[in-house]
Formats: structure tokens, C-alpha cells, sequence
DNA sequence: TAAGCTATTGCAATCGAATTGCAAATAGGC
DNA sequence: GCCTATTTGCAATTCGATTGCAATAGCTTA
């Protein structure tokens, strides 16, 4: 279990106590191919005798610290993913079918010149959300 | 009032019927700039002595019809705009500045070549959503 | 233009995700 | 091992979204 000890060694690197429950939520997250809401942690986590509020607040202060991000895909529902191991600020672009929900990561999307200058009028662009049916639903 | 009466005309050609309170929410999101919350909108009309609830079922039923269109840009909130006159389908991007929160109207975003096929691996696009702080938060 | 059918409304109630309060439990420094 | 600040667990609250149902009111038609 390096993971683990790994967590740990993060977590204690921040001055935050490597719980048992903080851990498991941040391993959690880091077995995920995609983005898992609070119900979904939770769901996997309550079973083993984590506290859904103690997996809410987990989630968050790991947002807080730079270990996981938390991002709304458009179904009213806040998303979490492990930060990507090195530069804990980039962020890719995601995909969410509006049909069946599924959520994909996307390694690279870039905008065309003009639309990068169109952007740049209005402001500093962090996060590019995709929209659309994926090719499972048609 | 002319503006009410082509409402109206609207409406009764989709089959539904023309009520003051579905011709007011319409004409409501017309006179905004931005996409409006439910709460934005119930706010406006609850004076009028227009029902919280009939206008959100309003806001619902004319994005079903067309008339409307609702989406949902990343604070937990759905936001309802009018359809562009003339194609009801199309939708533009929004860039939404997570400091303040303000939503701008975009009215055209280009991926380039190559992100438009990767994304075309996934699924088509109908929706494009940029994040990210906007120039009046630097 | 009055009657009748059905769509719509108003209000109360429900739902579920997000969030908070607080006392009990515990991680980690000493 | 002890002590204290952090974290947890559980109950309770908030708030937007959504529904049920009886009352109301568009609109069609006779």
C-alpha cells in the first residue's frame, strides 16, 4: 500500500492530519477515471465506515489545498478529481453528454486564433466546458 | 405594446395557450441582457403577482418549446435566455467569470481543426462553456 | 357569448445536494 | 502516554428544484 503511504506523505507535507477517512477519499479520487460527485465518493466510502459529511468536508479542503479540484459539469451536481500529480493548477477540458451524463476527459482543446482574441476581450479563460451527445448515445 | 401581442402570437402557434404570466416570463427574458436565474425572474414577477412556481414551470415549458433555452454555467443555478430569433437552436458560448460570477454572451467561439476532431471522437459538441476571470477582475 | 373541456395556476409539500453546529473522538507534537 | 487542536459523526438546516392537487381561467365551439 505505497499509495497510502504516499497520501500520507502529501498530506502531512501540507500540516493537515493524514486521517484514515482524508486518505481513503483521496485515493478514492485518484482510482477514478473520471470526475466522482460527493454521492459517488460517499457511496463508495460509507460502506467502509466513512461519514458522508466527513467525505463532504474531506473533498473540499482537499479542493482547498491543491490535491483535488472540484468542477460543476452542468447537472447540478459538484465533481471531483485528484489534481494532476506536478502542476497542481492545470485544469483540462471536459466532456458531458447531455443524454446519459458521462463525463470525459479531454487532453488538449485549443481555440482558434480569433477566438482566443475574442476571449481575451472579455476576460482570462481557466476552464473550457464541451457540451454535446457522445457517440455511445448517438 | 406590440412586444406582447407577437409574444402572444407566438405562443398561441405553438398550440399553448397564451397566459399573462407564460407572455410576461417571456417578454421578461427578452428585455435581459444576460441569461436570468429562476430566482432572478420570480423576483421580477412576484410583484406582478405572478406565482414562484408557475414561473419556473413557464421557464421550463418555453425551453421545451423552443422559445427558450436554459443552461447551467457553473454556480448550481440554471440560467434561461430567449432563443435567437430565427434559428431556435442555436446557442452561443458563454464565458462565466468565477470571481464575480458575471456571464457574458459570446457571440462566436472556433476550435481548431484538430480539437474539433478530437472532440468529434467523443461525441458531438452542442454547447461551449468558458470559465475563467473576467477583465473588470483582472 | 355562454358552456365546457383542458391547460395552467397557486400554494403547500417534498426532494436532494450542499452546508453548518457542536460535542465526542483522535492524530501527532511533546 | 499526555495534551491540544484538528477532525469526525450525527443531527439539523438551507436552498434551489420539482411535484401533487384542487381551483382557476384560456380558448374552442355551439
Amino acid at each position: 500500500m505505497e499509495m497510502m503511504a504516499e497520501a500520507r506523505a502529501e498530506v502531512r507535507e501540507l500540516g493537515k492530519r493524514a486521517t484514515p477517512a482524508r486518505l481513503t477519499t483521496l485515493l478514492f479520487l485518484r482510482s477514478q477515471a473520471r470526475p466522482a460527485s460527493h454521492a459517488e465518493v460517499s457511496r463508495a466510502l460509507e460502506p467502509l465506515g466513512f461519514d458522508k459529511t466527513t467525505v463532504f468536508r474531506n473533498l473540499n479542503d482537499l479542493c482547498e489545498w491543491g490535491l483535488a479540484q472540484k468542477s460543476e459539469l452542468g447537472d447540478h451536481v459538484w465533481r471531483f478529481e485528484p489534481s494532476q500529480s506536478g502542476s497542481h493548477r492545470s485544469k483540462h477540458p471536459h466532456f458531458v453528454c447531455v443524454d446519459c451524463g458521462t463525463v470525459t476527459c479531454m487532453d488538449q482543446i485549443q481555440l482558434t486564433r480569433g477566438s482566443l482574441e475574442t476571449s481575451r476581450d472579455i476576460g482570462k479563460v481557466t476552464e473550457i466546458l464541451l457540451r454535446g451527445h457522445c457517440n455511445d448515445c448517438n
